[in-house]
DNA sequence: GCCGCTTGTCACAAGCTTGTCATATAGAGA
DNA sequence: TCTCTATATGACAAGCTTGTGACAAGCGGC
């Protein structure tokens, strides 16, 4: 199983080292930031699969953050584990609402937050990253991470397995290619437009005829993955 | 689309002058300041939807301002890219945490500023999330982008596409050509009226025999989409 | 340091769209 | 019915957008 990524906000460096070292045990790949400024932009650019997050922080805090990361779209899906001192309620309602998946106050076993970081991934990552995804004799295994066509294994390199995946999990939408830059590339690569065509090209000819037809141009906008035609 | 609008604020003229043409070719509208003082007026005033702002100015420096323009509440959500000649790792930090979204570093292409520009917008323009219309079998999805009868997908041009959005957006309701002409081409443009006839007739064509009636001709005024015969 | 694979760009080819015209039709009023 | 005016249509050339093949720089493994 590919290792997921998990971004630790905290403003002291003590707790988010004592993080860092049980995630790291659990075979996690950790990324760390002292405030919502930093973390915001490494969440753009290296796209963690989870956010744990202090709830004060000095400047930007953490409820702050977490709400600006729902507003956006390409941010919306990041599941968010709020860390608190306080254990009061009325902070648990107001993380919730601003769009926390899970809560845990501190003090806490390095165990307890293994288990309930599991536990949101479970929740929040119900296809793409664990599950295969299927369509019309194509089949996508993120787990052997390979893709094939009616049992047959395909060439596919890993920019074009990446754009697959995406495709294949956000269906019958089209996407423009800025969208696709962001959503497939990571946040601030500065990469041509263009180069998504290319990259559409070499997906579609690693796809073969049969399934041609699923990547569809949007003239115009971008592209769409849709089984319909 | 309505071009969005840029404030420059450098104190070297040949910089802004270097920039705004970049920006202009890109069909932005563009602002320029020399100042902090000024920038922080044309701020309120015009309301811009991103700043390009250099790091070291005389006076109030660039990161000052930054802060200043994050304390505030009616301010707190522009957009900051950070120009700034020092490629040191310290002072994306320090911009960072001044509230910049994103940081250039002197010397950079026209290309690449323009490409983070649009990175910036696109994530901080909340993407508005539009809801289906469908009316007798007639479906527009904006998500998808896509149009069909009775779930049959309709092939059909950008343009006609936009039309018909405003029209199922706006039933029930006459529009001169002029009216159309501004709110499906977008205000600035100039086309000749009868070229909205040639869209209508291309609308009609692609909805097909079933759906003809839905756009009405009113004698003498424009067009009509509605579901009453 | 060399080799092979992946990537991002270009330049050019193809394919669509679009705004206009010229011409055919259809309405309205006399 | 006839006439005048407003619309509908079909055809087109220019302008854009997208598809492609080739290529060179970047990277990782040997």
């Amino acid at each position: 199983m590919t290792s997921k990524t998990v971004l630790i906000v905290d403003d002291e460096s003590a707790i988010r080292e004592m993080i860092a070292v049980a995630l790291e045990m659990a075979d996690y790949r950790v990324l760390e930031a002292d405030n919502a400024q930093t973390a915001h932009a490494m969440i753009v650019d290296d796209q963690p699969d989870l956010l744990l997050l202090d709830w004060m922080m000095p400047g930007t805090s953490g409820i702050e953050l977490a709400r600006r990361l729902k507003r956006e779209e390409t941010t919306a899906e990041l599941p968010i584990i709020l860390l608190t001192a306080k254990s009061e309620e009325d902070n648990k309602i107001l993380g919730l609402e601003a769009g926390a998946d899970d809560y845990i106050t501190k003090p806490f076993s390095p165990r307890e937050l293994v288990a309930r970081l599991k536990a949101v991934l479970r929740r929040t990552t119900p296809r793409g990253i664990e599950d295969a995804v299927e369509i019309e004799g194509l089949l996508l295994d993120p787990a052997s991470h390979r893709v094939s066509a009616h049992g047959q294994s395909l060439e596919i390199g890993p920019t074009e397995y990446r754009l697959l995946q995406f495709f294949m999990t956000h269906q019958e939408r089209a996407y423009t290619r800025g969208q696709l830059l962001d959503q497939v590339w990571g946040g601030n690569v500065y990469v041509e437009e263009r180069t998504v065509d290319v990259h559409i090209r070499r997906l579609r000819k690693a796809l073969g005829e049969p399934h041609q037809h699923l990547i569809q141009t949007v003239r115009g906008t971008g592209y769409r993955f849709s089984a319909r035609l």
